[in-house]
DNA sequence: CAGATTACTGAACGAACATTCAGTCAGTAT
DNA sequence: ATACTGACTGAATGTTCGTTCAGTAATCTG
């Protein structure tokens, strides 16, 4: 029951009190109990507000997938960005900022896996992560191949980074009691580490004068 | 509409129909989508028949998880044991079980999948799939720990291949169009060849007398 | 303050669902 | 041939859910 902002807010405000409702229902009961009178009664509000504001239950939920996705791709982009013109700085980032505190909660984790379930069989949800999905790929495989040494298949060592970090985030989502944030990140510094020898410790990416990097990443 | 095998038959072999046509409706129509109605339309039977062979729908849904987690755990147990004692091939048939066509098909991934995404809401669930899920990572940590060199972290390692082979599940449940069961085998051997490069080549492991055991693994 | 606008309510409704169970009928024992 | 067993049926039932919309109250406008 997250209390109310006033007894009557612009659409914009309601609309996104309304997702993150809906966030805490998947995380806590799942997709399959989630129904328009859980989110209302989450968000302190009457039976027929998601329709009100959403016209139907299908769309709440295309919107909420819809801001997890761009908060999860606005996210990594600007860590990456930040991280400035060398590769391995910019993988090390990339890899950080799937664990960083503000897109790795054990809410938002819950939540995409409630989507991740129903993906498959729902066209619409794949068509809306797909372009993001991509793009992320993309970016990993093209750093990816500026890093490894002559002969390496970039692109199936870079699938397997992909998919590692993919595969943390789901133990963490299955077992958030047993494993946690840090040692998923730590997993990740070890696999970097190894696959990529010359360009990285398990303290960060070695950076050109020979040192290892300061940057520590994670939340 | 798989065929019904005889008008009638017994209690045991029904059952197994049942759940072979509740993955099928999980794997199309996702879990929210799948009813008692769709299951024994399925399987070619009346709208009752799952009361009558499971007691309920919850129960119907907790046998099909308890199969596929059965022939999941007995098919890899097995492929480990029929490699030998080398922990070397021991790790590179657990690895290739994976991928194997016997558990790692289209239909099957897609109705895990469809149990994940209830899994963290739903206790008897995750009850049912923990103690395969602990021995597998176990075995794997075992293995792992045989393998390394003296003071890698080989829990890392060993938590990292886990979560990559399940992230590779995952890749090839929402995306079965794109990357298929070969490549994502591919990608696993890439991974042992480059975290373990005494123990493997991206062909097999390297067998004590110094060549590359000829075993291929994945069906 | 009056009137208009906008956000919201909640009772009502129909569709979809899991479950029940009296009845049906194939197969088996006698 | 007859009686019996047990697998299976499908109409009926009560519940839950998403959706609707006439009504209400808060806020804005002038």
């Amino acid at each position: 029951m997250r209390p109310r902002t006033t007894r009557r807010a612009d659409k914009s405000l309601r609309r996104q009190e309304l997702i993150e409702a809906t966030i805490d229902s998947l995380a806590k009961r799942g997709f399959d109990a989630t129904t328009t009178a859980v989110v209302a009664d989450g968000a302190g509000l009457s039976r027929g507000i998601v329709n009100f504001h959403f016209e139907s239950k299908e769309k709440l939920l295309v919107e909420t997938l819809r801001y997890l996705s761009d908060e999860y791709r606005t996210h990594w982009r600007s860590a990456v960005n930040a991280a400035g013109p060398d590769p391995a700085a910019r993988l090390w980032a990339l890899a950080a900022a799937d664990f960083d505190r503000k897109v790795c909660t054990q809410r938002k984790l819950a939540a995409w896996g409630a989507f991740w379930g129903e993906a498959k069989s729902r066209p619409t949800y794949r068509e809306l992560c797909s372009p993001n999905d991509v793009e992320y790929q993309n970016t990993v495989a093209d750093l990816v191949r500026q890093l490894v040494r002559p002969g390496q298949d970039y692109r199936l060592l870079a699938r397997g980074l992909d998919c590692m970090l993919n595969g943390l985030w789901h133990h963490l989502m299955i077992s958030p009691r047993e494993f946690k944030r840090e040692e998923a990140w730590a997993v990740a510094r070890m696999h970097l580490a190894t696959v990529f020898p010359d360009h990285f410790t398990d303290a960060g990416p070695i950076v050109p004068d020979g040192r290892p990097d300061g940057l520590e990443g994670a939340g």
